[in-house]
DNA sequence: CGAGAATGGAACAGCGATGTTCTACTGCCG
DNA sequence: CGGCAGTAGAACATCGCTGTTCCATTCTCG
């Protein structure tokens, strides 16, 4: 007993664990008041299976937010945002994120928010933290409008995610709603010429 | 019997029916999941007032996206979307979408919008055959950056008002706000210099 | 094959929201 | 005053989701 902390013996725990939080990443993203038994048939396991992996909603709820939290991280990580020319750096921002599929729409909504008890949620991730610095840096460059203050352009960054995966779904090339994206960003928070 | 089709008699009707209305708007806004007997505090009326006026959720929600949309028609109308260059008019119209204050939350809610069940939501408003209007005038006369398409200009657009607004929730200046909203639409989808 | 892990499904109790009904109370107008 | 519109609140039945327990079945690995 008590064995459960980290990765089980046979595997099949973790693929199962993975199948649940995949599918309520999905399933919630689209319709954050959906039940449990909605999850569950989505990731192809019992309700009571889910209800093994996680006692309670909250408990699965937060855990799907450090999985967002932990791809939101890598993604990041994979963007070098410390690297090159700041709005280029924001750009190679963009395109991770954009990567990020469904986990994008599970942060936009705010009813999940609402639910969202957990410290970790509060306080800056390193992520935050390493994309504020990025456009901090970029507006010392001048690279990055000055008259749009951090905080602006990032939330600008995310909203311009958002639009482009609404777009995504709507039926449009992956390619062509990023392009879009990518350039209306660079319009938008690059310096005036 | 059968007199309530339109207005009734005493207009106080027409007040507690307003009140709910609006309590309702404020509330959903905030939590889409919110019950009714929450919005009936938030009007200052029983819950039984509540299902008198509205005899199902889906009545009263149904009723608030009406409401809204009237709200965005009058809105559209003021900001007169035909008169003078596009990019001014589509600054006027974003002014003026700007001021529909909680109203716009309920827009941008996906939950909300996935319990509509209703005609109206689907085909276009008036208000929406405007604001296309509009940006195809633009993007011919070229005061709005033609490599953008029609569609994703207006969603650039409410994606927009929804940070500056949410910006004006987290304590900052509606004036401040807007300053930053309006500054940011003209950069992304004016021409680009 | 055989033991233990992992699962699915039925069944159940509890809870909160919904929608309905009925009874009083209040205010307004003739 | 007396009647009527509008309302609040209590009480009730119902429903869907939640969380739990139990048992049968399947899978997997030694």
């Amino acid at each position: 007993m008590g064995m459960d902390t980290a990765v089980s013996s046979t595997g099949a725990r973790a693929r199962t664990r993975r199948a649940i939080l995949d599918a309520g990443t999905a399933v919630l993203a689209q319709n954050p008041t959906a039940s449990l038994a909605d999850v569950a048939a989505a990731a192809g396991v019992g309700r009571t299976t889910v209800h093994r992996y996680f006692a309670e909603r909250s408990d699965l709820v937060d855990a799907i937010g450090v999985d967002v939290l932990e791809k939101i991280g890598a993604a990041t990580d994979r963007a070098r945002p410390d690297d090159g020319p700041a709005l280029t750096a924001l750009e190679r921002v963009c395109q991770e994120y954009f990567e990020l599929g469904e986990s994008l729409a599970i942060i936009f909504d705010e009813s999940m928010a609402a639910t969202w008890n957990w410290a970790s949620w509060e306080e800056d991730t390193e992520a935050d933290l390493a994309l504020a610095r990025l456009v901090d840096r970029g507006r010392e460059e001048g690279t990055l409008d000055g008259r749009l203050d951090t905080d602006w352009i990032v939330q600008v960054l995310w909203s311009l995610l958002y639009v482009a995966w609404q777009r995504n779904r709507g039926g449009d090339t992956k390619h062509n709603a990023l392009s879009l994206c990518l350039y209306t960003l660079r319009k938008s928070v690059g310096v005036p010429t």
